[in-house]
DNA sequence: TATGAATGAGGTTTCATTCAT
DNA sequence: CATGAATGAAACCTCATTCAT
């Protein structure tokens, strides 16, 4: 791979995997064994950097969640996907949503763009006349996709406390994880 | 107030509610409107007055659940009561618990005692005996534990995301949350 | 004793006899165990403090020589007296002098009034004339009074060090330096 | 010069011959004519940069000292050799070796690894040798060392008390202290 | 006389960034 | 492309000192 294609997803991984969104720039460029000049030479500044390799992880997940919301399966199928994508995306970068947040508020950069997402919309739409046709139970459709990606990225985010708490060491958290899926679903639907 | 207890109310608020959790002792000053030396006055260093604050908000949580646990209601309100007081509390400091995760893993400071909580394990027993006794559907009370939390600790943290992508102001936003409080009881107990 | 001397002598043995001339007024109070800013209120500032007991110190020291020089005791006997006297001392406060030089250079504060002693002055010549007379060898006065004074101080200021080197135990160190009184006389006489 | 032996030139100037030990890292930038930060850059930190120019500057003397002693030469000559390299080197860095003690004493760092030198030892046999050979008079081998060095470094160390007591210039103070090696050598050895 | 609270000056260190090669 | 050297802007901490009681 080449370097900046190397050094951006070093960082991704510290930034949105390891959870260390305030690695310095000498740490992301030991990870990725380049000399810290370099960063700067390819990405101008650190904040540069985050805001690229964030954008570029954001767009990952938009567009996959995307593909299944605008594809033309059943809507049961299409939950079931949805929960298998998303689940497995944020298994990749659990960080790179929910702690971004605290940046957001405070140094109120970024999150600027984010406004109201087509696909959401539908997506908010379609889970409407589901529910007026009846395959799922009549509820507020915003409370049922909220109710939905807390199920989900609540117990990866709080992963490292959860797995202290009820005792369980990575595996056990790991395949608990995975049996959310149909969990999930079938506590959405009934 | 006591000026001491005033820098530990301001450092909360900064550090837990507002979520910078990266605040210098020059903000944290500032917002307490005292001189900066006076925070290392009191409590030595930064890292000093952030677990002492930190400790703090945990026990003051704890202990509020604890007494829910602990007390002698019937399931179905000891429920009710531990959904109301964890919301509430949850929506003082929102960023006290999840985005510490961030830290606790690189730095890993704090966490470290954080075990196998006794309320908790009684809690868990309670479920299962519930669900035993048909008070509940019978499914694993661990999940049943996670999902509860979830779906009341993501919506607080995820506000300033949600409330933009679902086009709701503040006030919305909030009467939205404080609907979640029946609901999620009755996702949980149907 | 009343609080003001307590805390000159347990400035005196901070600086003067534990060697600490960087010692910080918190470390005196402790020593003392009294309040930090109680130094301030009677001394005003640490480095008047610190010039008190320094002055005090030397002008026991010299109070001490003087007697010597003075005394109307045959040179040899004089000689005799002079060793155990100011070995005697510096061993009571063996940083006192030797160690102020740094600061003494650096900071260019007390030594101004270092003048010509007049105590010296008379040693000299007295050293002149028992030379003239034959009563020790004849050579220059002024290098043998700073012999006399290197041969007895700086094995004490080298304590730390030279007991190392010399595999020697505190107490047989003491023991050693104790048999250079008469070495030193016998050296510097025949 | 590169920088860094700049800085570690002008560092060991400042702490070794100015005697200012507790120079600021912008003192020692500011006669380094470098930026302060360079300083960390190279050295990591202020005690850093001391324990390296301090353990150069030991390790210079050592090995100098080392030379003679394990020299061929006959005694008397190596005992001419040793007051002159000594005598050169400790007033290159006067404040060296003594006026650490204080340091080292109270905050007991360095110093640990000061142990038994072979050298010394060696030294000391010699010495030994030669009074049982009649070279020198038959006295405490130890002694013998321990006034030579005291000879030699003391009115060094005094230098800037003395040349006030015994009124004399910097220039005849030089002079009185470049008369001291044949004077140390025909005390010692008469 | 004594003390706890508060302040400000001054020091060290860390870090992102720029420069020159 | 890549890097070592150099810089300057923060940040933190320590300390002597002052203030108010």
């Amino acid at each position: 791979m080449n370097t900046e294609e190397h050094i951006k997803a070093t960082a991704k991984e510290i930034f949105f995997f390891k959870g260390n969104l305030h690695a310095t720039t000498q740490e992301i460029a030991d990870a990725a064994t380049v000399n810290r000049s370099l960063i700067n030479y390819y990405f101008r500044s650190r904040d540069h950097l985050f805001e690229i390799v964030y954008n570029e992880a954001v767009e990952t997940m938009r567009s996959q969640l995307d593909n299944v919301i605008y594809s033309e399966m059943p809507f049961m199928d299409k939950l079931k996907s949805l929960i298998e994508v998303y689940m497995e995306e944020i298994l990749k970068f659990p960080y790179k949503e929910s702690f971004l947040i605290t940046e957001i508020c405070c140094k109120n950069f970024l999150l600027k763009e984010k406004k109201k997402s087509q696909a959401l919309i539908a997506f908010v739409d379609e889970v409407k006349r589901e529910m007026e046709k009846g395959t799922i139970k009549k509820t507020d459709p915003v409370h049922f996709i909220i109710n939905l990606f807390s199920l989900m990225a609540y117990p990866i985010i709080m992963a490292p406390l959860y797995s202290k708490l009820f005792d369980l060491n990575k595996e056990k958290y790991k395949e608990l994880l995975s049996e959310r899926k149909a969990l999930i679903f079938k506590l959405i639907t009934e």
